[in-house]
DNA sequence: TTTAGCACTCTCCATGTGAGAGTGCTAAAA
DNA sequence: TTTTAGCACTCTCACATGGAGAGTGCTAAA
C-alpha cells in the first residue's frame, strides 16, 4: 500500500492541504506557482495523474483540477498528517477554562462539547462517563412531593444516576432514608445478577425500588447510554459543500437520533486503543449518513472505572491535524481531571 | 384594523393554506379553480391587489402570485386561524405515550419535544420545569469517590438540583449525612436570602455546601435556566425556503447558544396569558435571527409551584393551526401529568 | 525522466429567445 | 356600483448559443 515516491506523498499533501481551505479542486499550475515546486507543471500533472489512477484523487470533470477521494483522505491522515500538538498558549487557555468552571462532571463535559466545537469549527459530542460494568455503591430516596421520590444511585466509579419513580402511595422521609440506608447495606459492590438476587427477600417497597435499580445498572451496561452533550452543530451547516444538500441534515440527525448515534458508538468506540483516536472517513461504507462526514473519536475517563466517548463530526475536508490533536488533548484532559478529583 | 371584508378575508385565508402546501406564490386563477369560487379570477385579483396595497399579501414579481407578508400571516393567526382541537384519535395516541413512558419528569420532557417536533415537523423545545421562587425543601450529600460529594437539593414544588462538589479534604459518608440532615433542618422552606442569614452559625464544611446550594437557587430565578430539550432540527433544514440559506442556520444556533435562547424566552415568556400561546412571527422586528421564522410558544406546569416553557420553531410558512393546537395540547398534558403526581 | 508546447475538453457566465403564468387595466355587463 | 371578459404587458424560467478561461493529456524534444 505504502508505494507513494516521495513526491507523489509530497503533492498528494499539497492537493489534500489546499483543498481543504478552498473547497475548490486544486489545478497543477496553481500548485507550482503558490509551493514554487522544483518542478514543471506538467511533471506535477503526470504525478496527479498516477495518483488519480491510484484512486487517492479524483477528477470532478477531464479539464477541472483534483480533488482527494475518501482512500486519498485516509492516506493522508494514515501516513502524511503529522501529529502535531496544539500550540502552548491554546493548550494552556483550554485547561485555564476547564480549572475556572465549576468543578463538576457535568460542567466539564458541557465546556468538552463547546471547546471541541469552536477548536474544530464543527459538530462535537461528549457522552458521560459510565462504568464497563456497573456495581452499586450507595443509594439515597429523598421524598419531593406527594407519591414523588427522587432516587439517586451512585455506582462504583462514581457514575450517578437519577430518576423520580412514583409510589403507589405516599411514603415519609423516615421510611424511605431507612429503606434507602438498609438497601445501601445489603447491596454494596453488587452488579446488577447480585441484586436480583436480593429481590426475594425484599417488601413490596423495596422491590419497587430495586427493580428501578437494576434498570439503571443494565442501561449503564451499553456504550453511549447516558447523556449526550453535543454543541456547534450549526458549523456543519456554514460549510459550502453542505449548503443546500440534504447531506448536512442526515449527518446531524444521526447526531440528534439517539439510536443511530448509539449504533455508530457501539460499533466503532470499542476499537479505539487507549488514548488513541479513530477517525471514520466518508462513512467507511457503513454509514450513509456520513457519506460526505467524517468523524473523529476518542475515549476519556479511567479505564476499569468509568470511560466515555467525545469526538467531531465535521465534513470529509476538515483540517484532521488540527481536529486530532484536539480531541486526542481533550480527551487526556478530561481523564486527567476526573483522576484528580478520584484519588482518595 | 379589522378592516376586511368577508371575501377578503377569505381570499387571505385561501393564499395563506395554499401557500403553506406549496411554498410557491398562488395566482388568481389557481385559486377560482382550485376552490370552485364563485367569482371570477379577475375579481379575485382586485382583492388580491386591495390586499397587497394593505400590507397582508406581497407579489415576488410583477407577474408573479401572491405570497403572505409577516403582516398577513400575523392577521391569519389573530383572526382567521381557527382553533381546531387536535383530532381525538391524535391526543389519545399522545397521551398513551405519556403513560406508558417511564414515570419520570426528564422522560415526559424528552417525550414533550420529541412529539412536538413530529407533529409539526419543526424544531421544538422544552425547558425543565422549576418554582417562580426558589425555596428549600430538602438537602442530601453523597459521597461518591475521593473528595468528590454529590450534592442533591430539593426545591419546594419539585424541582431538583444535583451538582458535584470537590472538598478540600475527604469526609466520610456518616459526617456528610449528619450535616446534609442538619441543614436540612434549619433551612426548611428558606429562600436564598433566608439561608445567607444562616452562614454566620456555620462552620468551614456548612458553609461551602451552602455556597453551592445558594448558587443553586439563585439561579433557578431566571428564565429558562435549567435543561433544555431539543428536538427536529433537522426537520427546519429540510423546508425549501432554507435549502442553502443562512436563515436556518442562524435561527438553529438561536436554540444552539443557551444565551441567545435565554434572551428570547426572558423577554416573551412572561407575557403569555395562562393557558395561553404566544405566537411570534418573523422575529417581530426584535429577533434578527428569526427573519424567517416563527415560533410558538407555550407555558406548562403548576403556576404558584414550578413552570416551564414549550414551543417549536418553523418556517414563517408553517400550520399554524396544527401546530397551536398542539403545543397547547402537550402543554395542558404535561400540566396534568405533574399535578397528578405531585397530589398528596 | 523531465519539460515545453499545444490541441482539446469542459465549466462558467453572459446573452438571447420563446413559452407560460399572472397581472393590471379598460370597457362592457349585471 | 360591482363584477367580469378580454387583452396587452411584464417577468420568470428553461433552454440554447457562444466565447473566455482553466486545466488537462499527449507528443516530441531536452
Amino acid at each position: 500500500m505504502n508505494d507513494l515516491t516521495d513526491r507523489q506523498k509530497l503533492i498528494l499533501t499539497l492537493v489534500i492541504h489546499e483543498y481543504i481551505k478552498s473547497a475548490q479542486p486544486i489545478g497543477s499550475q496553481y500548485l507550482v506557482e503558490r509551493f514554487k515546486l522544483d518542478m514543471s507543471s506538467a511533471t506535477v500533472r503526470n504525478e496527479m495523474s498516477a495518483l488519480t489512477e491510484m484512486g487517492y484523487l479524483r477528477q470532478p470533470h477531464t479539464s477541472a483540477g483534483r480533488s482527494p477521494t475518501e482512500e486519498g483522505y485516509r492516506y493522508f491522515v494514515g501516513n502524511l498528517a503529522q501529529r502535531s500538538d496544539l500550540p502552548e498558549n491554546t493548550r494552556r487557555t483550554i485547561t485555564h477554562q476547564f480549572y475556572q468552571s465549576r468543578q463538576d462532571v457535568e460542567q466539564w463535559l458541557r465546556l468538552a462539547a463547546s471547546v471541541l466545537a469552536y477548536q474544530s469549527r464543527a459538530a462535537s459530542l461528549v457522552t458521560a462517563p459510565h462504568p464497563e460494568q456497573a456495581r452499586f455503591k450507595h443509594l439515597e430516596l429523598i421524598a419531593t412531593r406527594g407519591r414523588q421520590v427522587l432516587l439517586v444511585l451512585v455506582l462504583v466509579g462514581g457514575d450517578i444516576q437519577q430518576q423520580i419513580i412514583t409510589l403507589a402511595e405516599p411514603v415519609s422521609q423516615e421510611q424511605l432514608s431507612a429503606v434507602a440506608a438498609h438497601l445501601t447495606q445489603v447491596c454494596q459492590n453488587l452488579d446488577a445478577e447480585g441484586i436480583r438476587a436480593i429481590l426475594a427477600q425484599s417488601d413490596a417497597l423495596e422491590k419497587d425500588v430495586l427493580d428501578v435499580v437494576m434498570g439503571q445498572m443494565s442501561r449503564t451496561d451499553r456504550f453511549a447510554t447516558g447523556d449526550v452533550y453535543l454543541d456547534g452543530l450549526t458549523n456543519v451547516l456554514a460549510e459550502p459543500e453542505f449548503s443546500g444538500s440534504e447531506d448536512a441534515r442526515r449527518a446531524l440527525r444521526l447526531l440528534e437520533e439517539r439510536s443511530l448515534l448509539d449504533n455508530l458508538l457501539s460499533r466503532t468506540v470499542m476499537t479505539i486503543s487507549p488514548g488513541g483516536v479513530q477517525v471514520l472517513i466518508g462513512g467507511e461504507g457503513t454509514w450513509d449518513e456520513l457519506r460526505q462526514c467524517s468523524v473523529v473519536l476518542a475515549r476519556y475517563g479511567l479505564p476499569g472505572f468509568a470511560t466515555g466517548t467525545l469526538g467531531v463530526l465535521g465534513p470529509m475536508r476538515m483540517s484532521y491535524g488540527h481536529t486530532i490533536s484536539t480531541v486526542r488533548f481533550i480527551s487526556a484532559l478530561l481523564s486527567d481531571l476526573m483522576s484528580e478529583t478520584l484519588v482518595d
